[in-house]
DNA sequence: GAATCATGAGAAAGCGTTTTCTCAGAGCGT
DNA sequence: ACGCTCTGAGAAAACGCTTTCTCATGATTC
């Protein structure tokens, strides 16, 4: 509970500013003042002063401190799941490349509720200097509405219309398109994408990429079947992939199509002599797949330590209105042993 | 940058309880007593209140309220390594059950690197209301000396003899001797061990419990190589590994185990037909490497919401002893696909 | 009608730190 | 010696919020 007159508890309190000048012989502006290096201060005093923050192991207290700054020094994230290895990487990366600028990270996993984002990101907004939203799964109006309340935000494969709103994004039709192409290029003429989603947005655009696909090969047989993001779902898709008749499979991710490799070892169904597989985003787990993965490499570390970069851009020009910088990355498609021509079948 | 007796700056400045109280009419402390229903306050000024904060958009500001409340809702954590899926899965239990409560979680990575996690951790103890030490790397020396700094402190497979610092465990020992019956059983007499990081408590634990399984089985012949925690150490240690002669292999952990996987498949031998493969934790990915991996559990979930738990007991406690919650956890061996009789080989 | 009691809202203090404002003391020039 | 200027340290205000203290007002009792 806080606290008026009363005379102030001793218990468990830990030392500050006060405690310092009251050993040190000065008043606590003094203190603040040889702690930070703000001005002069008389060399013999300022001895002094770090002396006897030293003898009372004196730390100054964050929170005091970013009442009076009027900053926290904290980045918040909303992630969509926490488990997707995905948005595990980007954490990872934001986290590291904050913390070199002595900034540290604040989670708020909204487990896919999309209800729950904005009330997440408002309250990460007002515990943190800013906030990165990775993936929201809120609808564009929401969206368009929200951000200008959380500036400084960073969105990660979202855009908006706002022109102060750095973006990173991943063209994943074009990735998806990559990964197709690959697959005709073997040979493959009859294909299966496994989609994600329906909120995803990166699952619209490779909807969008594969539209312009078929456009472009109309000889080529291209399904949809729903796959889900996670390996539950992609191995649960394993029967209806075999029965499709497809030999060339674009699964919405890395965790589907692990999930599928398993259901298809499982059903004695080789990879790649009788299906070629491929995934997306190169997840560390990818190269170790047996067979080690196809797949299209998004630079998820990148992701999070450039989300931290355009954040910093935004903090130090706070106030002013900056540039949006709309940086888009082309997934590199990294062919694995997932993918191979396909088995000459006999005719039946 | 603070600010004394300057006029304040309106530019950018949120909307706080002084606004509301002009708003509608009454004192700051009003408000306060509206906001937080803490004092009877007459309905009509009530009423007063809540239409201005309403109209005005207004949201306390956490950290004028951490201040006086002299609580932050936050929760540190310090991880050797975010890339780890054991430390993610970690995280992400500890960050849903605490935010079932309305704590959020800090992030600090080590990045394996000793020296910088008692600076991490005070950091962390000092921004947040208390701290989980999630497998410290420091010595028992060290981590004595820096508990009693950090309480409210949850230790995450580290125990220390400190009396109110609760401490979850898993008992690696008896995982591990579990792992190795369990490939005796099935036959194999020529095992290794790839043993991991040297100031891994848990990997400590794993050979006290191999030695313990070599005076019980002294007909089987246990050889322990250095396999690292990872893929690539996992991927790297395949030559050695056939160069062995072992049937049945325990891995220090599944990345270890599947980077294995992964090389003995390049090299042509077979899991679990010519080799068994064993890895430890039961990460999400273990269920669906080629062949399905063969773990030792450990409810890697349940770790991050029981520390939230541990960790809420003794914020509701605060000031006074509490007992020690000792909590240790067996690991359930999970037999999946790499582990089979070993091939009857041909005597050469 | 006066005295007493209860209640609720404003004044004030405090949480810990930063920084502006003020003033005392030292130094310099005449 | 006096006046002026400069410097540095303490006093004070502020950041935003919570809660204690104080007092005015209305109700109740005698």
């Amino acid at each position: 509970m806080g606290r008026g007159h009363m005379a102030r508890r001793n218990t468990n309190r830990r030392v500050g500013i006060a405690d310092v000048a009251e050993k040190a012989g000065v008043s606590h502006a003094t203190v603040s003042r040889v702690m930070n290096g703000n001005a002069a201060v008389d060399p013999g005093i300022a001895a002094r002063v770090r002396a006897a923050a030293v003898e009372l192991k004196y730390q100054p207290n964050p929170v005091g401190r970013s009442l009076a700054l009027g900053k926290t020094d904290t980045i918040g994230i909303v992630v969509p799941d926490l488990a997707n290895p995905t948005f595990q990487a980007i954490l990872r990366g934001l986290s590291i490349a904050a913390a070199q600028d002595g900034y540290r990270v604040l989670i708020a996993d909204s487990s896919e509720v999309t209800s729950e984002e904005a009330i997440l990101a408002g309250e990460a907004r007002r515990r943190c200097d800013g906030v990165v939203l990775c993936a929201p799964r809120m609808s564009d109006a929401e969206l368009e509405e929200l951000a200008p309340t959380l500036h400084p935000l960073v969105l990660i494969n979202r855009t908006t219309i706002a022109t102060n709103t750095p973006s990173l994004s991943v063209d994943y039709g074009q990735g998806i398109q990559e990964l197709a192409q690959h697959l005709v290029t073997l040979g493959h003429r009859r294909l299966v994408f496994l989609s994600g989603p329906e909120h995803s947005s990166s699952n619209r655009q490779r909807l969008v990429g594969l539209d312009q696909f078929r456009k472009e090969h109309p000889e080529i047989e291209l399904q949809m079947l729903y796959g889900g993001s996670n390996f539950d779902s992609g191995h649960d898709s394993t029967e209806a992939i075999v029965a499709s008749g497809a030999t060339g499979i674009l699964a919405f991710n890395d965790l589907v199509a692990m999930g599928l490799l398993s259901g298809l070892h499982e059903r004695g169904v080789r990879v790649p002599e009788d299906i070629s597989v491929t995934g997306f985003d190169d997840i560390p787990f990818a190269k170790y797949t047996t067979p080690p993965l196809t797949t299209a490499a998004v630079p998820i570390n990148e992701l999070g330590s450039l989300a931290w970069r355009r954040m910093r851009e935004q903090i130090q020009q706070a106030g002013e209105a900056t540039t949006q910088a709309q940086d888009e990355f082309s997934p590199r498609v990294e062919i694995r042993k997932s993918t191979a021509a396909p088995a000459l079948k006999p005719a039946s």
